[in-house]
DNA sequence: CGCTTCCTTGATTTATGTCAACGTGCGTGG
DNA sequence: CCACGCACGTTGACATAAATCAAGGAAGCG
């Protein structure tokens, strides 16, 4: 199954015919390459995109010319959601792996939302859950050292992997060098590097050449003291989806 | 005019009916003093409530109980925007002066998605902009040093407060105290006096018993490379104006 | 009047940035 | 095949931005 329809399917609400318009709107997919920028900088939102497979960065450049990266993108994230409401995107898409897109014009996406209220509420949550992430951002950021800030990073990216339906054993390893890791946090990579070192030497994380795998992600959670956000499966409030039901017809 | 309706009508695609729409989602009203915790942190989310006047806070606590602030929520803004579509809320909302509040059940903005398609993309417009604030904060306070994160928040409010209608005499002074702006921009509140002393004997800004006043925010802009997102006259694509305007029936 | 909150400033410590150098693997092109 | 450049990781020495500790002043408020 594919990754959005798989943290869609967590929250409780789709029906086969859900997954089957899902199915349809990703029908076409395009391969790009590792390194590739899907969407620039202050340019035009001409598609909405879900990665299917890969990983991307969506970033921001300040004038002299430090380049911050305000979120990950994994399987089942989107690119361009509200592509339909903006011209143009304040930040930038880049593609850390080599990665799969599914791309359809953004007005398809409206058209969905009249074809099932249900989906429509499904991908305004998808909205608010990148709200959290980029919360969550602020508060490593803003609130923790540069060592729990990367136990912090990991951590979540974990939880995301698990929710976009990778087996607990591939969850562990990311495709992340620790110079991603610095342009997110806002610290140097030369300071990324000695903690990453440390977190390693304590046996937390192992660092290889095909990316980071955690070791121990119970201990990381302890060190930045981690909150995991309010679980999808109970996170949709009963009576929303009695409303759904009904509406969809 | 109610500050929702000001930033909603320079997008330009307003008719008077949605107006008187928005005009009676908003006819419940209820004040609150300063210092009010109107959605505490992991708490239910009861109603969603729009700032009619006053100034409000978002912020997440860390374990260690460093609180930190993720957004300033000001007139036109909105809590709980997604209240149908989560439980819980993962950050608490603080009023740091008297408010007034609109309130309304969550069904009740889903009932407003039936009512106009262009009402409803309007609101999805103003989610998408909560989510230009957030990566604007993570720039913020990932690139930038601290005296230019003071200019940079300092800048995007006035902003915000001018998009809201506010006149622009009154877009000058904020009701915030440095260690609001402290808590907003991870540096302690020593290190955040400092800098505000810094940029007032160079005559950028001043503060009063009443608040912060800028008195140069073209020169604040400059010192922190202030980047204006895209204007909200120019922001919306004329083919999806088309598209709403004739889904509304 | 005492309490609280906010602002202010100085002295000192600490976390992190910067600069510099070097190793490794890896792809490219000769 | 080798030589080269390139991106990434690693480590040391040093510089600096910012945190912390400490103390006090001013304004609001019961």
């Amino acid at each position: 199954m594919r990754p959005l329809q798989a943290r869609l399917k967590s929250i409780g609400i789709m029906l086969d015919e859900d997954i089957a318009i899902l199915d349809r709107l990703q029908r076409r997919t395009r391969d790009y390459p590792a390194g590739c920028i899907v969407q620039r900088e202050k340019g035009r939102m001409e598609a909405t995109r879900i990665v299917v497979t890969g990983w991307a960065i969506r970033f921001r450049t300040t004038p002299d010319g430090h380049r911050q990266i305000v979120n990950f993108l994994l399987p089942g994230d989107s690119i361009g959601l509200y592509g339909a409401l903006f011209e143009k995107s304040d930040s930038g898409v880049e593609l850390i792996t080599d990665a799969t897109l599914a791309e359809f014009p953004c007005a398809e996406l409206m058209d969905l939302f009249r074809e099932s209220a249900r989906l429509g509420a499904a991908l305004c949550w998808i909205g608010g859950q990148d709200e959290r992430f980029l919360e969550q951002q602020i508060l490593r950021i803003g609130a923790l050292n540069a060592t729990s800030r990367i136990a912090h990073l990991l951590v979540e990216l974990q939880q995301r992997m698990l929710a976009a339906g990778a087996a607990p054993a591939d969850a562990m390893t990311m495709p992340i060098t620790q110079k991603l890791i610095a342009e997110a946090l806002g610290i140097s990579h030369v300071h990324a590097n000695r903690c990453c070192r440390k977190l390693e030497k304590r046996g937390l994380i192992e660092t290889g050449q095909q990316g980071l795998t955690l070791l121990e992600p119970t201990e990381l959670k302890s060190i930045c003291g981690y909150q995991s956000s309010a679980g999808p499966a109970t996170d949709l409030p009963e009576a929303s989806l009695r409303r759904l039901g009904r509406s969809t017809g």
